[in-house]
DNA sequence: TTGGCAACCTGTAACGTTTCAGTATATTGA
DNA sequence: TCAATATACTGAAACGTTACAGGTTGCCAA
């Protein structure tokens, strides 16, 4: 066997493999602990080395290899996003992972997304995470008021984030869309435009926010004296198609509804396509206020009644989050609420 | 760091910790070495001792320690996913990240997301994730005739599938969608409508299909005997007012055209915004094919012609030619292109 | 002079895995 | 019978990092 260059001892200067610890420990003559130390700016290295060490360091480009780390320490600087592979309707998820690759991009952190599908238990994903501590954080959404991901890792002890918030009185870093303001936002503008018959397109039933957008609806329905044309039937994670037809029947109903709150912009092509289905128009017979995350809603319809929701705001609220929560700060502080814009007409 | 209760020397079953080869070993009573080869079925163990080894090993739910491998071999099980984090117009994205999660949900690889804003070098995340040996594999969009990535990552060996092809002699995985097809079925199907002066609004002009719309759409052109309107201060990168503006401007011309062909989505909201705002309308006055990934332009106005791609199978071919590549199959063998469906008028 | 003490640096072990170079036992061939 | 060989297993080393438990200096007070 032929050797080539050198048997990796103690000399490698050989210029071509990845520089680790040994190599700038050679160069500078120091111990591999003495650099390692330096580098992480260990108080009880003296001040010219640290910089010596350091300045190498920078010029030969090292990086520490992250297996060495995460074998020898745990910290595996990997945040997980959680999602689930089956929303079907418009995608938001790319901003929120943009939103999380912002924040952590001049960290060493690199995001794992880790899938499920319906039929799992969410919990999966979740277990198999901490078991096998592939991520020092976790980021998961749908949450649930009594959510059992949120208390098992709270359990375990890992640093976590919820898109949402739970109810199990149990304290944890989440970020959330004020969800009641909006409906709220969204029942008076429309008693502003004097609807008073409305019907609301629920979140899914048993997430968090279904809960807030409900209340938030009922409570401004009393305030300013309108009333509730129920539509139970449906709700923002049916099929368009599903959505489309409810929405035509409730319509051609002598009841019908005036006004809706959708709280999804997919959903909204569908109950505007069901309201013209019952060959009534928009703005004239009915106004539609929605939630959106991009701009397209206005050319979709310039009558519609929109409010953003910025999900890219919540991907670096939450990463932040559970950056600060494996940082070690309280998570109780690493709470955060977006409020919702203002309910904005079309202007040309 | 102050991990536990015991020395951990050879004698552990205590239950709580994750079960390492060590703790196989002991519990068969076999040697650390023999127990990582009965797992991987390697030829020099009995058939017997392999079946015991691999029963305790699902029984106490042994899984291998990624950093101890990762250490040892240099294989990080880990697929790397390169985005632009500034594609402002509606997100394919989170649909080629579940196809890619499909394919790779059964095998221990893990999905990473690295991020690029439209500032930096392209070349950069990819020459990190090189640099630091942190994928086995890479999947890049976006591709460029004359790609620096995929050159660099043939230099340096490692496995990646492009989404898009390349043109330069080179031979490497890669998915694509067959725009050249695309655009010419859109040109025949807007010839067959009775249309005949025709603008494109182009890919962005650099990406490898951008060149095979402008030939699909030229080709068929001449095929049908229709002629193009130049509409080339407009590409569907652009912003939707942009798109919008432009297009207004263009109908309102005498030489107007009277059908469009759309490589995306949101460029085509802008677009039937734009044919709007200067008084014209879809149907009678000029007709609009679009591509789309998601059902909804149908929603949007019935009066487009679509053609569906389907970015959850680009993800998981891109998925399977890398880890095709990786396995040691021949490049050239990973390449596949997709059809587009026929042009689909709305149906009720 | 000496003992003590900072200040600064170092070698060794360990994390979990795979590879290398074996060893021990049984089996075969002549 | 004895050596050669196949079969089944094993310990040690190494990947790159950090924690632990020291080791040298040099300086100062007694």
């Amino acid at each position: 066997m032929d050797r080539r260059v050198t048997k990796k001892g103690d000399d490698d200067t050989s210029g071509k493999e990845r520089p680790t610890l040994k190599t700038l420990a050679f160069m500078t003559g120091l111990g591999v602990t003495t650099v390692s130390r330096a580098l992480k700016d260990a108080p009880e290295i003296g001040a010219e080395t640290r910089r010596r060490v350091q300045l190498v360091a920078k010029q030969i480009g090292y990086r520490p290899n992250r297996a060495g780390v995460r074998l020898r320490t745990g910290k595996t600087n990997v945040i997980s996003l959680v999602l689930n592979t089956e929303h079907e309707l418009m995608s938001f998820v790319s901003d929120i992972i943009y939103g999380v690759t912002e924040v952590i991009a001049d960290t060493p952190y690199h995001l794992i997304v880790t899938p499920y599908s319906r039929s799992q238990d969410p919990l999966d994903p979740v277990r198999y995470l901490v078991e096998t501590g592939s991520a020092d954080g976790v980021i998961i959404s749908r949450t649930q008021p009594n959510d059992p991901r949120a208390r098992y890792m709270l359990e375990r002890g890992i640093p976590f984030a919820t898109h949402g918030r739970t109810d199990m009185g149990l304290v944890h870093p989440y970020h959330d869309f004020d969800n009641y303001a909006f409906a709220g936002e969204a029942v008076r503008a429309l008693a502003a435009n004097g609807r008073n018959r409305l019907a609301l397109v629920t979140p899914p039933i048993g997430l968090t926010y279904y809960r807030y957008t409900v209340n938030g609806f009922a409570d401004a329905l009393s305030e300013v004296g309108a009333s509730e044309v129920p539509f139970n039937t449906v709700s923002i994670d049916q099929s368009i198609e599903q959505i489309r037809m409810r929405t035509a029947q409730l319509m051609r109903r002598k009841d019908r509804p005036d006004g809706f709150v959708s709280s999804a912009a997919a959903a909204t092509l569908a109950i505007v396509a069901g309201i013209e289905d019952a060959g009534l128009k928009l703005g004239r017979d009915v106004d539609v206020v929605s939630k959106q995350s991009s701009e397209l809603l206005h050319l979709f319809r310039r009558e519609l009644l929109v409010v953003n929701e910025n999900f890219r705001l919540a991907g670096s609220e939450l990463a932040k989050a559970v950056l600060g929560w494996i940082g070690g700060a309280d998570p109780g502080t690493l709470q955060s609420l977006s409020t919702p814009s203002e309910v904005l007409p079309y202007r040309g």
